[in-house]
DNA sequence: CCTCAGCTGGAAAGCGCTTTCCATACCCTG
DNA sequence: CAGGGTATGGAAAGCGCTTTCCAGCTGAGG
């Protein structure tokens, strides 16, 4: 066999080798309706596998007008959020056979509609999006025409965010997890809070804010606005807010952060401040890892892999009339992180 | 206009919108050798954008007969080892203007292969596969001819692991990383170790096991086999061992768990049985998330995403004469969970 | 004024498949 | 034994691009 290196064997070699016409090496090897007869199809395929052939995706996808490739769009795959999430839509990708490419946004919202331009250059068959969609006017504009587009052609998409634009959302129920956590701590018997804050702007933050403030008002217990610190939604930025909360000399019986990595970060403050067993922290999402971290937090659970799930099998699933979305809602976990306060 | 849903803006939309010839579409468009006057570039361009157009990025692989497309298989996306890694790929791809695809094998090795076949048949450019390889002969064998395969036709190949296959590796000194852990521990006084051992077979895992007995073997410190227990290598897995150790009794000073997440399996063991303070804990990756755990872990700090980096870097980079090889070391960090003991 | 080189636009081949559409062979019925 | 299905293999069109190759036009040089 004289094959230049630097080609791979195509179907008309295995034809070939087979002794058959292209067509009926491409019935035998990749499926039809057609039949072809058993002993010629035994022969294809041994030869197939001698050579080990494996069928030219591109060219597949561009014969058959559809690919099996879904995007995924991400904001940093190596925030456990993420990666739990994306962990989901694996696995359902991997069950209908269908590959998956990944690309991590850094943060930066601009970046979700170049994305999804490439993808539907990819002709994807089908796009989860999930990031807190920041309420920048014009990248979200951006992002909704490319996903328009992408639509029209064909593809199917599914958000993990806010009900923001009409394609197929799973809405994560952020401010009425917030609300219930708020209960929950009142019920512990704290009544002044403070709130780390994710970044302005950031609406899954934001939602955590205002669903953390509804709980309280419900509960007429007050909370002062000098009492929320906006942070990074990191570890870092966490460690910063509470330092600069702790700063404003405030009394504070319990902090909220908006997410457990943030929390963890307020945790190792307090701890260099020597607050750590009178503080509460509560934190959100029950990220896996840190269910170890001492205290263990206080936090509100997200079934962050069926959150991926859903979404993926929303988005393969017959299409509905219009835009669906599909709720979840995260349940509070208390822990040794808030340990309560005694009724004076 | 009158296109079907569901057919997307093809070049030949675009040239006849601009009315230009195909050819002249896809030179002023997509970039070439070939000129085309400004003036006529200028209005395809603007048609181009009028229509949305996207590329098709099957037709243009096969056309050039490449893709810019990088297959990425890890064992678990959502491990924070792992998802570290992948980060790294990731940063590097999007650097180069690559989009990445992304398995998991879920620990299976003989998905591995089976993803290369996928792989192979994208036509991808490169693949990392980042694992810890098992040392299983049946699986081993068939991920190298599909390897062989795909660099046959023209793709390449890095692995980040142990050098067991003859493509570009990036070595993780895990042996070292361990023996020179060892060394420390021993510098802080302990004398009697368990080991938390992965499951038997993991390669990573052994190689942090042997790593560890030669550093004690070097200071004549002995490890009885009976104080080897091997586990899952994963959180619970690490709780799990941990409890096996204990319950055989031995006078323990210092636990080396063979990566992060079972040490922090193993501390919530110790933790349990209110033994937390009295016996060190060690673990190795030095995983960003896990940083925050209290009593901070003594480790072994890995540049995780400088080693994706690399990992990429290396395959996309000119080929050397045979497979290369780039050596990672990893960094033992001294924390809070082995305080060590004062010399009696 | 003719020739030839140098530009630049267009026609068409080809990338590796799938899928009509034909053609042939076979079997059944009357 | 003729006529009409019914299988099943093969030829060829077509998917959306890139890239030769060819053709027409322009301007310079003799």
């Amino acid at each position: 066999m004289t094959r230049r290196p630097n080609d791979a064997v195509t179907l008309e070699d295995v034809a070939r080798e087979a002794g058959v016409s292209l067509a009926t090496a491409s019935r035998a090897v990749n499926g039809s309706t057609r039949k072809v007869r058993p002993e010629i199809r035994e022969r294809v395929e041994r030869a197939a596998r001698e050579l080990r052939y494996a069928p030219n995706a591109q060219a597949q996808a561009m014969a058959r007008g559809r690919t099996t490739l879904v995007g995924l769009i991400v904001q940093d795959i190596e925030d456990p959020y993420f990666s739990s999430i994306a962990a989901g839509v694996m696995r359902v990708a991997e069950a209908n056979r269908m590959i998956v490419s990944i690309a991590s946004t850094q943060r930066r919202p601009d970046k979700e509609a170049e994305y999804v331009a490439a993808l539907r250059g990819m002709r994807a068959a089908a796009i989860v999006i999930v990031g807190s969609r920041t309420d920048e006017r014009a990248a979200l504009d951006r992002l909704g025409a490319e996903l328009t587009a992408f639509e029209r052609s064909g593809g199917r998409v599914a958000l993990v965010s806010q009900r923001r634009l009409p394609v197929d959302t799973v809405v994560v129920a952020n401010r009425a997890g917030a609300r219930d956590l708020a209960a929950h701590l009142i019920g512990l018997g704290y009544r002044s809070f403070g709130v780390l804050a994710g970044p302005r702007g950031l609406l899954t933050a934001a939602d955590r804010l205002s669903g953390f403030m509804e709980g309280l008002a419900g509960e007429a217990v007050p909370l002062s606005p000098d009492a929320v610190v906006h942070g990074e939604f990191t570890r870092d930025g966490g460690h910063a807010a509470m330092m600069e909360l702790l700063g404003r000399g405030r009394d504070l019986e319990c902090v909220f952060a908006v997410n457990d990595v943030m929390a963890v970060g307020a945790m190792a403050a307090l701890r260099a401040a020597g607050l750590d067993r009178s503080v509460g922290v509560a934190g959100f999402d029950d990220i896996v890892t840190l269910r170890d971290v001492t205290p263990a937090l206080t936090t509100v659970r997200l079934p962050l892999v069926e959150i991926g799930e859903a979404a993926l099998e929303m988005v393969l699933s017959e299409p509905g009339d219009g835009p669906r979305s599909q709720r979840v809602r995260g349940e509070v976990v208390l822990r040794e992180s808030t340990p309560g306060i005694r009724p004076r």
